[in-house]
DNA sequence: GGGCTAACGCAAGGAACTTCGCGTTAAAGT
DNA sequence: ACTTTAACGCGAAGTTCCTTGCGTTAGCCC
């Protein structure tokens, strides 16, 4: 998507419109039979004007993707690491198992990442370094970026990708018990 | 794909030239803008002739999938558990990391996995749990089916799909090493 | 070897997706 | 308010994908 020079009125509610209709319909199907056609039709916007802001589905769903990351929450801050580690791990899960949650991968993976949703990622992930010094410096033993990504994030995915039911609250503990677990 | 009533000569030979048709193109393009006319024209098999067998890209690369994954060796058998895990990581991640390794996440995927593949992972969890528990027999202290797959398996493929370079021996060693730490 | 018919090749037809030209609307700047 | 033109709506044309009917080839069984 290029810098729009017209961003007012009329285009951000086309835009909202075709954003609205996207997620409309990923709450009753599953991504891989979405199309522009049909989200044209859903959103009273035409075809050609999806097209030509868009250019294909992917970039389309990308900029969904990333309109909702903008909004979503900070990392936690709750004051101990295993709080913190808790509250991101259970909000993960939950976001990666919604119905938006293979939008999300999809936007991450390396493969079909765009620029944009690099920065994102670098941006995200100095958050989480901060979040671990914040533990480091009230004398928890704090693990690094790398082992708290391979320990929690990467199972958190592994789940919602390879099996039935996503990491639960009960489950989410057990993998940051692991994690502190190794810190000693 | 249905069960074939002549699978003998001729409809054999389509079949390999239709899966190496798709290996070849895999190796100069990603799986994204691979096609079945392309496959049809790349492997001198008529379009018709695809559709009518495999019916869908997707069906049609799951085919081949499931044709290398019978192939594949099974599970490690060194001696030792560190061998084993060291072994298996260090397989799976050339294997997640290498051409196929899209098709292979594709496929084990709980929203596109298909009856074949499901009984594949059943097959292979159960050789899985084997290695461990020839471990356990051994009396070497052994992690859980679970605890491995979150803390071996789970990386590697986070790292094939969401960073640049794939786990190496080196690393596979350091995931291999955190999953022998907890237990003791 | 001979009959039966599954599986294939071929070409036409249909369906879905994508682009394009042109007139209209309305956002942005003066 | 007025001008400029980005962005949109509309319909047609173009492209690619997928299906279908029919004749031909060759695998399987007797």
């Amino acid at each position: 998507m290029q810098q729009a020079r017209r961003p007012g009125g009329r285009s951000a509610r086309v835009r909202q419109q075709v954003h609205e209709a996207v997620l409309d319909l990923l709450s009753e199907q599953d991504w891989h039979s979405l199309s522009i056609p049909q989200i044209a039709e859903r959103s009273g916007v035409h075809q050609a004007t999806v097209y030509r802001r868009w250019g294909t589905l992917e970039a389309l769903v990308d900029d969904v993707v990333m309109e909702r990351l903008s909004q979503e929450s900070p990392v936690p801050d709750t004051g101990s690491l295993r709080g913190d580690l808790e509250a991101y791990a259970v909000q993960l899960a939950a976001d990666v198992a919604g119905p938006l949650g293979p939008l999300y991968v999809r936007a991450a993976q390396i493969s079909t990442r765009t620029q944009e949703h690099q920065t994102y990622l670098v941006d995200r992930a100095v958050q989480l370094q901060d979040m671990l010094e914040r533990a480091a410096k009230r004398g928890e033993g704090s693990p690094d970026l790398l082992e708290f990504m391979e320990v929690i994030i990467a199972p958190v995915y592994y789940h919602a990708m390879f099996f039935n039911r996503p990491i639960g609250p009960d489950h989410a503990r057990t993998l940051v018990d692991r994690l502190l677990r190794l810190r000693k």
